[in-house]
RNA sequence: GUGGCUGUAGCUCAACAGGUUAGAGCUCUGGACUGUGGCUCCAGCGGUUGGGGGUUCGAGUCCCCUCAGCCACCCCA
């Protein structure tokens, strides 16, 4: 028996509620954000990835999607949202529209990784990017967008991750100083700290090792040491989020697994205990679009897991109401019943009323066993004998009740009946 | 990539310490009720016990390999 390849997951129809659940949502609170809907190919050049994600990071080292294509050209399954959509932006000229250009979109992401609850080789994100502003009061719409986005389809005690990495004024100088800090007890070091220290030493703040926390609290922390600019910038941020009324955690050891990132950073954790896996997360990067292009263009933004807000929800017992629309079965008897039975439904389908029939002939207790099964909410019975007389046999499934209806009042009869199902007194 | 746990009908689960033909509930289909759903009762459909190999007179059960899911790492969404 094949199957789906490890880490895919099909999307029934039964698990779709969720899914336009959130979808809806967070579409929702883009427009009132001003936030307008990009798609971009799900692969891009590679070089894409390896410029702006970084070499050393673990997506581009050991996580992408890479082939080549039979013209020999190196493709990579999109890893992330923020890098083409800056290549997007810068593509197609965007900075000569008034600026910022705020975007967001909607878009399966691939990396290779043991997949595990909520963690999927091809899995779905939110994302939301504004490009073309520095101020850092965007920086706080863009995570207002996104807490807002998880209080209104219900999800609750999240706490929202913040650090500010300095930008290309000031983080050389601290990487040194970091740098030089670790060399001095680089024998105590867990390996892959060892290993840290030479191709990417602001992890070395991550490192989840017991040995290695003292090291992590003594080093120097990137919010000790930023310049006047960055500073302020982060300043304004706190401002701004307290003006807001939004809560969040100063972590000095969140530095975030791109290389792209500059000044602020920021993680979005779920309830549960434990180093759990974030719902979202994001921060700007004032220096990507100079990997793309010819031109530096600020920009800041988020991604969050779709498959994780909906795994949260379920683990908090949030269900979306499920509204079906309105629904008639088409019950028939005999084959000419059956003819005339296939163009009615095709004529209330016309109307946009949703109409469900029988296939094949079968008795008319299977038939509205199947109504029932399919949530419809009345029948419309139709026998040899009715269609000799011009009626149809009209039956509310709700109430049990039904009543002979001329053909051509059917219509009329069914939009009341409709009617009074979308708003019951 | 590392370590561990778990795989039995579509779903939820049974099957003494290896022992006839792997069972049940739900779902689905049909009947009881030749043209009236839900309830009840009856029946049917549905399995290479994830896959492959081995041990044994005999393997769902024990061993090995493999695949998948899950958990903890790694990392992130």
């Amino acid at each position: 028996m094949l199957q789906t390849p490890r880490g895919t997951a099909d999307l029934l129809p039964a698990d779709q509620a969720y899914w336009s659940y959130v979808t809806a949502h967070f579409q929702s609170i883009c427009e009132a954000f001003g936030y307008g809907e990009i798609r971009t190919p799900v692969f891009e050049d590679t070089r894409l990835f390896q410029r702006t994600v970084g070499e050393g990071t673990d997506i581009v080292e050991k996580e992408m999607y890479t082939f080549s294509d039979r013209g020999g050209d190196s493709l990579t399954l999109r890893p992330e949202g923020t890098a083409p959509v800056v290549r997007a932006y810068l593509e197609h000229g965007m900075h000569r529209l008034p600026q910022p250009v705020k975007l967001s979109y909607i878009a399966s992401i691939f990396r290779y990784d043991r997949p595990q609850a909520g963690r999927l080789r091809q899995h779905h994100q939110f994302g939301v990017e504004a490009l073309g502003e520095e101020a850092a009061t965007i920086d706080a719409e863009i995570i207002s967008l996104l807490l807002t986005l998880y209080r209104s389809v219900g999800l609750t005690g999240i706490s929202l991750q913040l650090n500010n990495i300095g930008d290309a004024a000031c983080r050389p100088q601290y990487i040194e100083d970091l740098t030089a800090y670790y060399r001095s007890h680089v024998h105590a070091l867990c390996d892959n700290c060892q290993a840290r220290l030479e191709r990417n030493p602001l992890r070395l703040l991550d490192c989840k090792e017991d040995s290695c926390q003292p090291f992590i609290q003594e080093a120097p922390h990137t919010l000790d040491n930023l310049c006047a600019d960055c500073d302020a910038h982060f300043s304004t941020l706190k401002r701004s989020l307290d003006a807001m009324e939004i809560e969040y955690t100063l972590n000095h050891t969140l530095v975030r697994g791109l290389d792209y990132y500059t000044r602020t950073v920021f993680e979005v954790w779920p309830e549960a205990v434990g180093r759990q896996s974030a719902l979202g997360g994001g921060g700007r990067y004032d220096g990507l679009a100079r990997h793309i292009g010819k031109r530096d263009v600020p920009g800041i933004g988020f991604g969050t897991g779709i498959e994780r807000i909906i795994l949260n929800l379920q683990r908090q017992g949030v269900a979306p109401d499920e509204r079906q629309p309105f629904s008639v079965y088409i019950a028939t008897l005999g084959e000419r019943a059956g003819t005339y039975g296939i163009g009615l439904t095709n004529d209330l389908r016309q109307r946009g009323i949703r109409a469900l029939l029988t296939y094949k002939q079968r008795s008319l207790k299977a038939q509205l066993r199947q109504a029932g099964n399919q949530a419809a909410d009345c029948a419309v019975i139709v026998g040899d004998d009715e269609l000799a007389q011009g009626q149809v046999l009209l039956r509310d499934l709700k109430s049990s009740t039904q009543e002979n209806v001329a053909a051509t009042d059917l219509v009329q009869a069914l939009e009341r009946l409709r009617a009074g199902e979308q708003d019951p007194q």
